[in-house]
DNA sequence: GACGGACCTATCGGCGCGATATATCGTGCG
DNA sequence: CGCACGATATATCGCGCCGATAGGTCCGTC
């Protein structure tokens, strides 16, 4: 892999136009972060890297002011881009969730604080899935030209609201035992 | 938050009889690194600390031969765990996730393409899901003292059926405005 | 005219991942 | 019987990334 996976995030970004380090890192924290995140000490050393390795390019900015660097992609990184798209190459995929972590130490719980856990678990999922539907309600004025961010949006909102439901369906299972006991 | 997450996966690990490093790693391996993954590179200096703490204590080995460290809980380390478990500190979750990533910026490719891309990421969870179902053939003989584990395997298992499931229906609208076209 | 907040670039410590080195023991095979 | 190989076990190291923060400029507004 020549291109770290941060880059094509990068280049990504320039394609749905944006073009400054800080104005990538505001997108990001509002869209990929829930599935990719990036940080200033990764972003700005790789837009170096990409302008050295002629993937992006500075646009000239009217030197009025203040002081920003521009960027856009070039041809050769439209099509670094799209080859990352398209290539079959095997899908880097992690979870770190601390939720189903305690879950699989539960039995060293009493009953009724392996509910309460779970109870805990969903309220987070529903937490992330209100703050996720807030930043559907925000952009829903906004005309995008783009169809895939939003899609991609709603598969954040059912996905959190997925794992809720699952919590709900082990919590009543839960309930029930301690009913018996 | 005195002690690292890894900890407490060291510390459940060891309340469910493992005993060494390399048990821990090796159970880790086929159980928490879906969710939480450990190295060597943490479990062995984390040892070392935790028993620096007194929230565990080397087992006497009989020095037959084989140079190896056993492990057990104390009083300590087993209260250490429960606190953390009924913890209500904010769980700490994250993804990564390159077919999503890919996915929010399939605008860039022709409709084809992103057929082809959600159709690869929709491969990827099938894979996970059938390693997942065998580790759960496997386990299905042994006898099993804990429960929890087994709930978490097969949580694992419907949680990527579902994100495969979700892929098929994305699937099937690309591919009727691909017959519309 | 100054004060706060948005904009923009940059850096740094620390932690964790993955790969690998080293060594010993158990087992099975010719 | 011997030896090769896989399993057991500990340890280390470079590199990448996260989160926090520093440092600076511009703008609106009161």
């Amino acid at each position: 892999m020549e291109l770290s996976k941060t880059a094509y995030v990068i280049l990504g970004m320039l394609g749905l136009g944006k073009s400054t380090g800080y104005d990538i890192k505001a997108l990001v924290d509002v869209s990929t972060r829930f599935f990719w995140a990036a940080s200033y000490g990764q972003i700005y050393p790789e837009l170096k890297r990409l302008e050295a390795l002629g993937f992006i390019a500075a646009v000239q900015e009217p030197e009025d002011g203040r002081r920003r660097k521009a960027y856009r992609l070039t041809d050769e990184g439209r099509r670094a881009l799209r080859d990352w798209l398209n290539s079959s190459d095997e899908l880097h995929t992690e979870l770190r969730h601390e939720g189903v972590l305690k879950f699989f130490f539960a039995d060293a719980l009493e009953l009724d604080e392996q509910l309460a856990l779970v109870r805990r678990i969903r309220a987070h999922h529903e937490a992330v899935a209100r703050q996720l539907r807030e930043i559907q309600a925000v952009k829903e004025g906004e005309d995008a030209d783009d169809r895939f961010p939003g899609l991609t949006l709603a598969w954040g909102i059912e996905y959190q609201e997925r794992l809720a439901e699952w919590c709900a369906v082990t919590e009543r299972q839960l309930r029930e035992e301690l009913a018996r006991a």
